[in-house]
DNA sequence: GTCTATAGCGGGATAGAC
DNA sequence: GTCTATCCCGCTATAGAC
């Protein structure tokens, strides 16, 4: 393959990635991504066989960059609650590189469970990186710096006020009649609230 | 219309609500549904013209009940934490008869904001109702039992805890090896967990 | 490596017999 | 009101020329 060839791939799986990922247009046919690069369609098969190669393709990168800039975060020897502001910085940093790979996630995993479950099943070794985290959330429990409740469903808030705003973007942009400045806004102002919502301690 | 013909279409409807929203078949054919029903294809189209009427029909109607169940609670004259009880209470009895509608909601949204965007849009005289609520929970700020924030954030942390879980089930389940009692008992103890979280006075 | 042409299929929808 | 037969379209995919 010279130089030109794997421009050409690169150029379709990019473009690919914008459509799905930043623009949400999750159904886009391969003559749309092939119109989008600027490329003839049979190229798109050509490189990449079909359109689900593509799609898993580019749906197994972004999630394996999220879940590895997750994770190394999250077994750093930051403090506790340093630890939880860098999570958040890097949740919301990607997600607003790609607004809708949350909802990407959720729609896969929901058409078809099995099909991506290596990429959620912990790893070998991951089970026990969990066990790790989950035992520091105990220990801030232990402290009075968090309420008392099972470290999972600490874990389950956590993401839940990350994440959810994402997904539900649209909702509450027509609920509350938010143009898209106001929503970034809003979504700023929500790092602050999530750390605000998890401690005690309730100042910042 | 006699009786035998609504029995039929009752049962198509009935059948595509169960795939769409119980088992979140969400691109579930018009043959699919027939063949749940037991009904030849053509009768869907006879009763419902296409299968994109039937859809929204599916669709709305849920919307609907979710929606009003919502607001009858939000605006009774409960005592705030008594008024948050029963949200939680009717949100998560909708959802576990649906186990999909949450997922279906953000996903249809997602895909064509503008399709049922009178469904969110704040009803005449609703956006006063909001006001109301808004207003209440800056009293329970300025008690002192819940943590200072816009009232909107406390909205979605509170939509947020309630939602996500849902919309995430297929996850959490590979994440951390969930058998479908498991998640459905982590669901039953988050109603304690959500109060937990949301108030300041973190006993219940 | 890139194009044109075409095959093939799955799905939605309708006509028309019963 | 229900069925069979058929049409039509959009989309994926491949063969083969350049």
């Amino acid at each position: 393959m010279g130089v030109k060839d794997s421009k050409t791939e690169q150029l379709i799986k990019d473009t690919a990635k914008r459509l799905f990922l930043t623009e949400g247009r999750m159904l886009a046919t391969t003559q749309d991504i092939a119109d989008a690069a600027g490329v003839n369609r049979t190229l798109l098969h050509y490189y990449f066989r079909s359109r689900d190669v593509l799609f898993d393709l580019v749906f197994k990168e972004a999630l394996r960059e999220l879940r590895e800039r997750i994770q190394s975060v999250m077994l750093s020897t930051a403090p506790f609650r340093e630890k939880i502001e860098n999570l958040i910085n890097v949740f919301f940093e990607e997600l607003i590189k790609s607004p809708y790979l949350e909802t990407f996630i959720v729609l896969q995993m929901n058409q078809d469970p099995g099909k991506y479950e290596e990429l959620f099943r912990t790893l070998p070794g991951g089970e026990q990186k969990m066990k790790i985290f989950f035992k520091e959330i105990q220990a801030e429990m232990d402290k009075g710096t968090i309420p008392e409740m099972k470290p999972i469903h600490f874990f389950m808030n956590f993401f839940s006020l990350m994440a959810y705003p994402f997904v539900a973007r649209p909702i509450y942009e027509k609920m509350f009649d938010l143009n898209d400045a106001a929503f970034k806004k809003l979504v700023r102002e929500r790092k602050k609230v999530i750390l605000l919502s998890l401690f005690k301690n309730h100042e910042v």
